[in-house]
DNA sequence: CATGAATGAGTGTTCATTCAT
DNA sequence: TATGAATGAACACTCATTCAT
């Protein structure tokens, strides 16, 4: 895919001070996302990102130091839209009420934009790892095992893969149910559900 | 002077009668194999599968109309290899044992090359449809869905999206697990169980 | 990753709006009919093209989607300066005197850059047809058909063939002398004009 | 279109003796002509070539020494056909009676496989001069000089140019109309004949 | 002699990235 | 800072030719 990657290039290159500047860093993410969904990896160029942001080649380049940084900033925006989900769920709910809502959470998440959600996966593995997506990983699996080590959860359920593991199961089902274009959200929630709750013997 | 695109050649070219090149055409394939596994898609290069096949690339071409149809031909080799071992379970079997071999063999399948097994996912997503591919998967399907409507088999895990469900958990836990870098499979092997038998409800 | 062959790309891609553009545009399209020139069809490939032109090759895709565009412009330029050449001859004169300076043009069309306008007639025949290609063919046709049918021309020298045959014979001809090597431009252009002269029976 | 041409290997490898090698050798030039004529120089390659006449390609090159040999052998049989029809026109007759034999022959003859008339004017100018195709040109032209120089010729008709011209007009002429896909022959042979009369003042 | 698998230089084209304006 | 023309390494693929069998 790309040409080199070296290490100490992958996170954007200015904090977006300005409000203009915030707004031209916006556009390209989204255009970046955009066009990911409609044409997928085989036409996700940075000169395709940069028109459909109506910026120039050139500025692209003057928030992002190169492309995989911009498929990095999506990831780091999508993950942290999950994250800032899970970690308002309501403190003083049981445990049980808590894992439905970060359950449902993460469906919704990975359901909002399926195709994005999956090519940005793809990337993800593709990337070398950061420091930033690590550090939100891990925020993210922090969140889970604090609901998952609560008084009403079953022994075991607070184990090292546990969190790693419900990821995956959602992730794994819903990117599948996308693929197959399969079109009713309700019944593959109730399914994905059943998953959890069976992984975790509730 | 210019191109061809002869639009839909995506299988094998020859059939390897000869001894000869029944060889050349499987090193091409195991080369592929290596290359995925090895440098992932940014590596995976017509040149580099001919090189380490130690092939030219006229040869390579001998034997595949085009690079598509190596992954082609390496994704029906591994759903060959799953389809194969699957169907080959005891039909004398309980229904719960034979889910459990089945379970048993879709985790081996996925675990023994797992990078390779991944990155296959992803370039069948990015692929079209092709008759072969789409079969083997309605085979693979059948079967899952017949040893899911015996007897001792709780109601409802027939259902039509049962058999892609419980591929895609698998799937997804194990990818997920290749990707942390697990190392204990039985330990996986546990939890992709628990999780299959917590979505059937067994 | 495979490429898009998209069906009809055969004009230029982009307008040479400022002064350099319009430089290398041009520059690439004289390079191109030099190296036509020199090394005929067989040494004409894009990387010499682009060599000869003093621009990179990435640079000769930025103003021509690919290699028959080049080819095309070509053309269209040849043909656009006898079009535009006869098209100025003086209305005023004799249908006799100005079918003389027709042919008179015609041939020295040809025969200012005669291998290029031999091989620039061999690719026009295997390129698919083309909007402004035959446009100006028709043009160019009407304008021979309008002086054909002037009141001092003979019975059935507007026929509708007389435009085509005309030029057959005054490509052929000089065609034909420019592989013999023939020096005399004066004494070749003399004969010229008596076939068309015989052939209109004049 | 070729690699190298190294002068000293442009004609046929054997003389073909035996009676099986003669066919072959002979199904190779009519699969070759067939491949011109039906996909044009694009699909002239000696693969194409070597399948239809139904030998192998090793065979092909025990025949000829490279793809250019072909294309010559191919050229020199369609002139040896000219030569050999002119060469027999009845000594006997008066000039311009010979004349309108020696047209209508040289019109057949361009008419008769007209895409392979003009595809093989073309590589003929592409090719290196040879010996054997310029002495049969030579042979060919002084045909056309001794029944150009009867008494019943007009002064001047046996110029030096004049056979030259004679054929240019006429290839290029029915050349033409085969692009334009004229289909009435006869009308094509009277405007030819009309052209030649009419540059011979006769 | 015949075969056809193997070769590899060469071709057209793309796209991430730079830099003069 | 913004622009977009320019760059060139890299890629998928072809085809004339060779040579072991």
């Amino acid at each position: 895919m790309n040409r080199k990657t070296s290490a100490a290039q992958l996170n954007p290159r200015k904090q977006p001070a300005q409000r203009r500047a915030a707004e031209t860093f916006d556009a390209i993410l989204e255009a970046a996302a955009h066009i990911l969904e409609r044409d997928g990896l085989t036409g996700y160029s940075t000169n395709a990102i940069a028109e459909r942001a109506g910026a120039s080649i050139g500025s692209l380049y003057q928030y992002f130091p190169n492309k995989d940084a911009i498929t990095r900033a999506l990831i780091l925006r999508e993950m942290t839209a999950l994250r800032d989900q899970i970690a308002s769920i309501d403190h003083s709910l049981s445990g049980r009420a808590r894992l439905q809502l970060l359950v449902s959470a993460a469906i919704a998440n990975q359901l909002r934009r399926p195709v994005l959600a999956r090519l940005l996966d793809v990337e993800e593995a593709r990337l070398p790892p950061d420091e930033n997506v690590d550090r939100l990983g891990r925020e993210t699996a922090e969140i889970f095992r604090q609901i998952l080590s609560s008084e009403d959860m079953p022994e075991g359920a607070g184990g090292p893969h546990t969190a790693a593991d419900l990821i995956a199961i959602i992730r794994g089902m819903v990117d599948a149910a996308g693929r197959r274009g399969e079109m009713d959200p309700q019944n593959l929630t109730d399914r994905v559900i059943r998953a959890v709750n069976g992984y975790l013997a509730l």
